[in-house]
DNA sequence: CAGTGGTCTAGACCACACT
DNA sequence: GTGTGGTCTAGACCACTGC
């Protein structure tokens, strides 16, 4: 039953039947750089989820529904939601359902947190106390602008907060937020929220953050910052620049973080 | 054409034929763990990797070949290469074949180092200078024998080096190795030898490293340090302490190293 | 029990690389 | 052209979840 009617049979390159054609047709032409079936599926669903037909947590059609909306075999289905479970963007739960991801969820909570304490315990069950220090509008420095995909001086959120894990202050971050995506964010709406920030952002405001790259450094603070880490100017901190991305790689947050690794450390997996 | 016999019908909770029954036969048991055909072909793979049937660089078996000698379909062997491939043990490449992945390839030299300078161009290809100061041997104290999966005491190689780019230090290393497994590595091996040295492991002593995990933190240098690197003892550091595994997740070496900061970031992607 | 994702098969055909 | 991996289909059956 497809609810909502395709754009086109797909692409000019793949007649919408059984037997598919694919490139066939193609060879000799001036190289439309071969685009799987399965591809181009993914690249639907992915524009279902950037459009909220679907929200973080809901389910998604069936395998099978999918298959008859796109006029594909579940098999060809099967294959683009395996990548964009691979990408987590989506999470397969078997017998119940496919399911938009969310960060609002238990065992994916601060999933972008890399920072272990050095007994085996895991940060994000045990909550941290957060005190946020100011939400300002600003408008974007050269340099903010760059990393947000902005133009300087457009309006940014500026917000500050402070991490402490058994009472002990480990993060200072800073956080830019584009002013337009979301509009209403206040310091209060931050500090009353329970749980991620990046739930926040999912329920109150449409934005799901995917991926983010982060680029790490050895760092002395300033005088004020060694002042909210309860730390010496002298002391090294680990200086975090995240740049989180949204559907389709579009920027969406720069939060510069400072963390005392006296007792934590960064966890990194090599594959 | 099975040139190796297989050593049993694969499990006992698959017979061999077509249409496979699976684990149907086991409904109601002590829940033996459910396992696919693909996740035993992969592990049967596996083994044949470890055990050297296969070196690195080398081409492995067409999917066809294999899918005749484990007695499954094409698909099957199909699923299982797909998830060494993504491992990284395993490389497919298109009308050329899946070939033992290897870290001496010019595209993929570097692959655990995720130190990047300021400036765009990538490490790697211009190539680093480095000292090779000394290559001793110890006995394991007990913290290097937990990272190695020894007992404190057990002989180990230890070496230490510095790598500089455009004549300036950036990275010291000391690194741990177990001494069996390295049996006959010189310093001077080392540091003639040209190329990534992950390479050389593989090469010469047929252990292939597969993934690594690391710990970072912000430290400062202790004299020693300082001079080798060229700074002061006031300035902050990257502490990376990485243990590296071969297959079935053995650890083959840990590596301490002290990265600068200034001119280069540590890089992450996180998903 | 019905519905979902997960596995497996068999066969057809396409894209790519080498010879 | 031949052989390799890559895509797509169709159908069967299994495993898991929740009604």
């Amino acid at each position: 039953m497809p609810a909502t009617a395709l754009p086109a049979p797909l692409t000019a390159t793949t007649p919408g039947a059984a037997s598919h054609a694919v490139n066939g047709a193609l060879r000799g032409m001036a190289a439309p750089a071969f685009s799987p079936l399965y591809q181009q599926i993914k690249a639907l669903i992915l524009g279902s989820l950037q459009q909220g037909e679907w929200k973080p947590g809901e389910m998604i059609p069936s395998e099978f529904e999918l298959a008859a909306r796109y006029k594909v075999s579940q098999g060809t289905v099967r294959k683009a939601v395996d990548e964009l479970a691979a990408d987590n963007l989506l999470v397969r739960r078997q017998g119940r359902g496919t399911f938009v991801a969310t960060h609002a969820e238990q065992h994916v909570r601060y999933r972008f947190l890399r920072l272990q304490p050095d007994n085996g315990t895991m940060i994000g069950e045990g909550p941290a106390e957060r005190d946020f220090i100011g939400c300002k509008r600003q408008r974007a420095s050269a340099e903010v602008a760059r990393a947000l995909a902005l133009r300087t001086g457009d309006p940014v959120l500026q917000a500050r907060r402070l991490l402490r894990f058994s009472d002990v202050p480990v993060i200072l971050e800073d956080i830019w937020l584009p002013a337009g995506p979301f509009k209403g964010l206040t310091a209060e709406r931050l500090a009353q929220y329970r749980g991620p920030m990046y739930a926040l952002f999912e329920s109150e405001f449409g934005v799901r953050m995917v991926r983010a790259d982060e680029k790490i450094r050895a760092v002395l603070p300033d005088t004020g910052q060694a002042k909210l880490l309860a730390v010496t100017s002298a002391a090294p901190l680990l200086s975090v620049e995240r740049i989180a991305y949204t559907y389709h790689d579009a920027p969406m947050e720069l939060r510069r973080g400072l963390y005392r690794t006296d007792g934590h450390y960064y966890r990194n997996e090599l594959n």
